[in-house]
DNA sequence: CTGTATCCCTACGGATACTG
DNA sequence: CAGTATCCGTAGGGATACAG
């Protein structure tokens, strides 16, 4: 597998990138705003069961990376438009390329699960 | 980026996998491991910072998924090795993927950090 | 050697209500 | 509309000590 020795100490590169994308919300705001700008109650009403503080947590975790901007309209009512920058949108490679192995191998996983516990 | 809809909604596959490997320990736990078995001593050893408890926990999480075999000698002292299955090893595949993405762009993503509190 | 048992503690998520 | 302010409960990690 050629992996570099302490490729994964505490510290390193991948922890900063699987603390992120391990978050129970990242990738799920991530993705839905993949399509493009979203603002701050279609991004609520596109994620299911998260509530205003945590969307706003995570968002402005988001934003603290650079993996999200954050746009403010002078208007009324107040419009504020959530959009994916260019690292964001490259997060999407690694999200995928879990998402491709969690569907060829999670179901044996979930079985393993079950068959142990049971 | 051809993204399946509700590709992470939150019971999904990827959840599976992004709940496992988000964790704290697993990910050293499976390197440690990919080069071929080890004792709990070993793995002790040889991930700086965990605990016997938190050791512990994360091997038994690793063995009820299938992705760690845990084999007991019948000898005195006693001894235990840990090993990945085949699925285990598959796991270092999306690992690694995350690993290089990580050392591409985790740089950015710290210094988009610094800027942002600074 | 390979773990358990116990205690502590805080960080985080959720619910709810409220504000500019 | 786009958040904040509060309060709360709990799961989970760490430290330490002990057991088979």
């Amino acid at each position: 597998m050629d992996l570099a020795p302490d490729a994964f100490a505490r510290d390193c590169a991948s922890r900063v990138v699987l603390d992120r994308i391990g978050d129970r919300w990242t990738v799920l705001i991530v993705v839905a705003l993949s399509d493009g700008a979203l603002r701050f109650s279609q991004l609520r009403s596109k994620i299911e069961g998260i509530t205003p503080k945590v969307l706003t947590q995570t968002l402005r975790a988001l934003e603290r990376d650079g993996l999200v901007t954050r746009t403010v309209f002078a208007e009324v009512p107040p419009r504020v438009e959530y959009e994916l920058t260019d690292l964001g949108r490259d997060l999407l490679a690694p999200i995928d390329a879990i998402r491709v192995w969690a569907e060829d191998h999670a179901a044996r996983i979930v079985a393993n699960r079950e068959r142990h516990d049971g």
